[in-house]
RNA sequence: GUGAGAGUAGCUCAGUUGGAUAGAGCACCGGGUUGUGGUCCCGGGGGUCGCGGGUUCGAAUCCCGUCUCUCACCCCA
């Protein structure tokens, strides 16, 4: 009986490992240049945790279970809750700022799309602990600095950034109703994938008053931190002034970090949850094509939600899945970056004429292939004991740099060693190679 | 949860108004070639045409059911 793969899981065949190492290698080692340090916690936890900050339609996108003592436990969708958890129960020893990142395996029930799966891996950065905008940038950067070095370029990607803290002094300062927010905010975050009449109409149910909706469709169609005035005029000190104040200041830092060319103001940007409560961001394709590629933001009040003192804390996430579409897509991750490499692959020749000549063995392949691996060099021998040209080609396909031939000349302890890329070989000493492969 | 599309070899796909033993390219294995590779030539293995039922002398092809996958919506922590 054949079964196949649950729904949205992957099978990582060695091609398709390469990439994901590939992938999260650069998550870590880009992590690790800005200061971050890795943790991890357990794949499950209570589900009563993941219930916290979300509602209870996320809720039902877990995959959840009872243990045989009865508790009801849940496969991480997230790991904020654990990192929440985390810190809340060893926060009187840990120095700050907490810059931790995290690369988990996640799970959420949801229905497979296009760069949406059920099981998939997420880059988490959070700094903990620092109120200052300054932290934000910072981890904006950090996204940044990734998707740079694996060769995406601003005209490929742009963060766009706005604040919920000026949204909602804006909101505000514009008349419009507390109770409406979330609402409201949820209609903004679709405005990218709503033409502009359906968005006005939407708009126009939520704010059935033409000039307040008007304001509010200006105020997130606005390209520059600087026109806000225009649309909503509003005093020095006020929150709005605050609100803008900040914002500016981020898109200023980024722009001393070099990255301002990666970064858009974009007022439209809201994000989902509602517990984001200042600068909040998301990284998007140029095309637009794609969903968002990570995002995150400012979430003071997070540890306080699990039971911690009020501590400030801002991240950010980003999957595997669109990446890996992106990347593909921009020629990123050609076989040549991914391609396995083999130091040296061992040819022995003598092994059918040994009869005839009993001073060379058949093991000599294996005995310098042993030697090779551990000197720390990669090499492989055949397990065919086929023709010269036959191994070759075994070489070639295994991408070996350097061929070693055990031939006649082994007799005079002579081995010859072939590069494979310009086909040039030289006859030398066993003790002489080994020698030179030690320094 | 709602809607649309697609299922033929490991992968990408062809398969005419229903017709004989279901094909190609790539991949894999072997040979050409027992001391010189990558390109080349020849050969081989691999299929319950998603599954079940129906129509028919005859079904990959038509009909019904069903399963699975994909895409979009909802949601997106």
């Amino acid at each position: 009986m054949k079964i196949p793969p649950v729904k949205g899981t992957r099978d990582f065949y060695p091609a398709g490992m390469a990439v994901r190492n590939w992938i999260i290698d650069g998550w870590k080692r880009v992590s690790l240049r800005n200061g971050f340090e890795e943790y991890d916690g357990p794949i499950f936890e209570y589900l009563k945790m993941f219930q916290i900050k979300s509602g209870d339609e996320i809720a039902e996108q877990l995959f959840s279970f009872q243990d045989r003592g009865g508790r009801d436990l849940a496969i991480r969708p997230e790991i904020t809750p654990t990192l929440a958890r985390m810190v809340n129960q060893q926060i009187n020893s840990l120095p700050r700022p907490i810059k931790w990142f995290s690369v988990p395996r996640l799970c959420r029930a949801e229905r497979p799309q296009k760069g949406r799966l059920r099981e998939f891996f997420q880059w988490n950065i959070d700094i903990i602990g620092i109120d200052d905008v300054l932290a934000d940038a910072e981890v904006i950067f950090t996204t940044v600095d990734y998707l740079r070095d694996v060769g995406l370029t601003s005209s490929d990607i742009k963060v766009k950034i706005s604040s919920r803290k000026l949204l909602a002094a804006v909101l505000t300062k514009v008349g419009v109703a507390k109770e409406q927010f979330d609402s409201l905010y949820a209609l903004l975050d679709k405005k990218a994938k709503l033409p502009a009449e359906t968005f006005s109409a939407l708009l126009a149910e939520q704010v059935p008053d033409a000039a307040r909706a008007e304001k509010v469709r200006a105020f997130v169609e606005l390209k520059n931190v600087s026109e806000i005035k225009n649309v909503v005029p509003y005093k020095m000190g006020s929150d709005v002034d605050d609100a803008i104040n900040e914002m500016a200041e981020c898109i200023r830092l980024l722009d001393i970090m070099d990255v301002g060319d990666y970064c858009v103001f974009d007022p439209s940007i809201v994000r989902g949850l509602a517990y984001y409560t200042g600068i909040v961001f998301e990284v998007h394709d140029v095309v637009g094509q794609l969903r968002a590629i990570g995002g995150g933001g400012r979430f003071d009040n997070l540890l306080h939600d699990f039971g911690g003192p009020s501590i400030p804390a801002t991240g950010m996430g980003m999957g595997d899945c669109v990446l890996e579409i992106l990347l593909r897509e921009k020629g990123l991750l050609d076989e040549s970056v991914l391609r396995k490499e083999l130091d040296f692959f061992v040819i022995d020749l003598t092994v059918e004429r040994r009869d005839s000549d009993g001073v060379l063995s058949e093991d000599e392949a294996v005995r310098l292939t042993a030697r090779l691996r551990s000197l720390g060099l990669s090499a492989e021998f055949s397990y065919k004991s086929a023709g010269l040209g036959k191994q070759l080609k075994e070489a070639s396909s295994r991408n070996a740099k350097k061929c070693i031939i055990i031939g006649d000349e082994f007799k005079n302890g002579e081995l010859v060693v072939k590069d494979m890329a310009t086909g040039e070989q030289e006859l030398v000493k066993l003790d002489e190679l080994l020698k030179q492969l030690q320094a």
